[in-house]
DNA sequence: AGCACGATTAACT
DNA sequence: GTTAATCGTGCTC
C-alpha cells in the first residue's frame, strides 16, 4: 500500500499552518531508485517581506526567487560556508514563504544514511537542517525542484497524525541579529512527547 | 571591488 | 561554553 504523496494544495496555505501539519509527514528523497525517507520533527516558518528573519527580506533577488514561484517547490540554500539548508515554499505564488525543514527521524535507507553521517550516533543523523542534507544528499542541484511532479525525487508522504498536545512552539534558531519580533516570534514548531 | 555576515556543525576547553 | 571552518549573497563605496 503507498502511502499518498502531498499534493500542491497541501503547501498552498499560509507557512504557519503548513509548518504545524508537516510534523509528522515523512520526507522522501530518492537516490537511483533508493528511498532516503524520515518522519519530520522539527520545522520552522519564514515568510513576507515584512518578516526580517526571511531571506524574503531582500525582495526579489536571484536567491530569493523559487520563494516568489509557485507552491510545493524546494528552495535550497547554500550557507556557513559549507552547509546546505532545505526549504518548502508554500503559499501562493508572488506570495514569498517557506518552511525550513530542521529534524527528521530516520526510518529508510539507513545504511546509505550512516554512511554520509559516518562516525556519527544514529540521533544525530538527522537532527539539524544541514545534517539533513548532508545525509540526504540534498545540495543546490534541487534547488526549485517541483515536489509534486509525478517524477520528483524529492517529496513528501502523509505520515502519522501528531496531536496538538505533542507539539511544542518557540522562536526560531539562529536569528542572533535579526530585530524584534521576528527574533523572538514562536515560528519553530517540534514534536515532543513521543 | 570590497566587506560583513550567515535559518550550522563538529571539535575543542 | 567557545570557536574555526569556509564562501555565496546582498549591501556599500
Amino acid at each position: 500500500m503507498m502511502a499518498r504523496r502531498l499534493p500542491r494544495d497541501f503547501f498552498n496555505r499560509p507557512a504557519l499552518e503548513v509548518a504545524r501539519d508537516l510534523l509528522g509527514m515523512r520526507l522522501v528523497r530518492l537516490e537511483n531508485g533508493q528511498r532516503l525517507a524520515g518522519t519530520i520533527r522539527e520545522v520552522e516558518a519564514y515568510g513576507g517581506e515584512e518578516d526580517l528573519g526571511c531571506h524574503c527580506r531582500a525582495g526579489r533577488t536571484p536567491r530569493t526567487r523559487v520563494m516568489y514561484g509557485p507552491p510545493g517547490h524546494a528552495y535550497v540554500y547554500f550557507t556557513y560556508g559549507m552547509h546546505w539548508m532545505l526549504n518548502f515554499v508554500v503559499d501562493a505564488e508572488d506570495s514569498p514563504a517557506a518552511v525550513l525543514i530542521r529534524a527528521i527521524a530516520p526510518l529508510e535507507g539507513l545504511d546509505l544514511i550512516a554512511a554520509r553521517r559516518s562516525g556519527q550516533k544514529p540521533e544525530r543523523w538527522t537532527d539539524g537542517p544541514a545534517k539533513i542534507c548532508q545525509a540526504l544528499n540534498i545540495d543546490g542541484s534541487l534547488n526549485g525542484a517541483d515536489l509534486c511532479a509525478p517524477d520528483a525525487v524529492l517529496f513528501v508522504e502523509e505520515g502519522e497524525f501528531i496531536p496538538d498536545i505533542c507539539v511544542t512552539r518557540g522562536p526560531r534558531v539562529g536569528l542572533y541579529s535579526v530585530p524584534e519580533p521576528w527574533k523572538s516570534i514562536p515560528w519553530r514548531f517540534l514534536v515532543t512527547g513521543g
